[in-house]
DNA sequence: TTCATACTTAAGCATGTGCTTAAGTATTAG
DNA sequence: CTAATACTTAAGCACATGCTTAAGTATGAA
């Protein structure tokens, strides 16, 4: 897992407009336009936003004649919930020894 | 749960300062110049850093005589957890849909 | 071949981010 | 009181981000 994969990651979900992208794009597939239509900017404000999930990994996508189909690429997604899911784990085990040394000291006064 | 405060939660962790803070503040609390001392940056790159933690809600302080000491807050790492693992649930359910679908045409056939 | 569709690229601009050094404030040790 | 410590604020600069409009390319329909 390299660092920087993670750092365009968060970047790309830090962002509303790429969230309800990602949103769509769990139900399935869909077009640039369609991802487009309903988002309150031009089609190339929103192309730039899907190129910054693309190049995070979070979305693919393969143009056919002339239509690009964009859809879901759950590594990154996984990948992001790992470390954040680890990282609280690790908070929540450093409570507990701070649990468990302060009924030692308690025990011991 | 606020949109905004994900916005920032996400663009908080983008950063690999910002994540290796996190890293350090998961085993325990630290204070400010403990927490910059192993960054390769100035004292006042560190604590913009550290606000930016702060401001996402990934982080609490509270200064005693002149000494600030940080903590992790779990709650918006929960928060980011909860919201990615979500959607890559929705993804995966999709897919099941999809493959029952294609089961379903195929048994037609 | 002509036209509409579906993207794609380019240019430009406003704002935000990440850092620097320098100077300042508040607290505590001597 | 004096000086060191631990932050804090300010000014400034380079670069990235998020948008716009305008123009361009490639494909498919008529």
């Amino acid at each position: 897992m390299l660092k920087y994969e993670l750092d365009r990651t968060f970047a790309a979900l830090a962002d509303p407009t790429r969230r309800a992208l990602v949103e769509r794009l769990v139900q399935g597939p869909a077009t640039v336009s369609e991802l487009a239509r309903p988002l309150p900017m031009s089609l190339p404000a929103a192309m730039l936003h899907l190129k910054v999930l693309e190049d995070s990994g979070l979305v693919t996508s393969q143009k056919v004649g002339r239509v690009r189909t964009c859809r879901i690429d759950p590594k990154m997604l996984s990948q992001a919930e790992h470390w954040v899911g680890e990282r609280r784990q690790m908070w929540e085990r450093s409570l507990d020894r701070l649990g468990a040394f302060l009924d030692q000291s308690e025990a011991q006064s």
